[in-house]
DNA sequence: CGGAATCCAAGAAGATACTG
DNA sequence: CAGTATCTTCTTGGATTCCG
């Protein structure tokens, strides 16, 4: 049987509104906060704080604070986080597929 | 249904509380309503109708009803949702190894 | 037995104001 | 600029009941 840890992935994280759009964003470069905020469309400052420290607690992303005026804080996808998103992709690739085959 | 994007597989299907679980225990031969109910703990016989309803409107499972005294249904993978359930096992794998890599 | 309807509790998310 | 706190609203899930 499963790991129940799996199932705590998809349910705390991926299965969470903006997550997915959020990791494609900083893996395409995008990796402040205000950047992250303006990228996601319709997402708070606060539910994008919520998103970022959940995804940094489950070893996703990993976050950098610069101490300089203005305060400046980044957040890259850890190698854990690259090769989960490699298989985001794998879904939508499935997605595609069974598109394609339901539609011609 | 509408444009099923990846997001939306991993909001309304896999993020959902005992969609993982109910996924494995359909893919290991537990196709029947009540039994499934037995076999997740926790989990009502509303929720599990409602995630049932879900996963055949996503194309992840089918549906399949007998006329008998007493009537009979029973839920089955479909080639999709057999082909999802192995990208999951990849996410369970990932985590293993990220977490052997951690402790050692 | 399968499942839909109802009512209620718990959690997720939106809007806003505020601190370092 | 980044992040937290509060309040409200909406969505999910739990308990129960009734129908085919």
């Amino acid at each position: 049987m499963s790991d129940p840890e799996v199932t705590e992935v998809f349910e705390k994280c991926l299965g969470c509104r903006y997550m997915v759009a959020l990791l494609r964003h900083i893996e395409d470069g995008v990796n402040r906060p205000g950047q992250l905020q303006r990228a996601v469309d319709g997402m708070t400052a606060k539910v994008l704080s919520e998103r970022l420290k959940r995804l940094v607690e489950y070893g996703i992303v990993e976050r950098a604070s610069y101490p300089e005026i203005p305060p400046r804080v980044e957040y890259d996808l850890s190698s854990f986080g690259r090769r989960l998103l490699e298989i985001i992709d794998e879904v939508d690739e499935l997605q595609r597929q069974a598109r394609m085959t339901k539609n011609g």
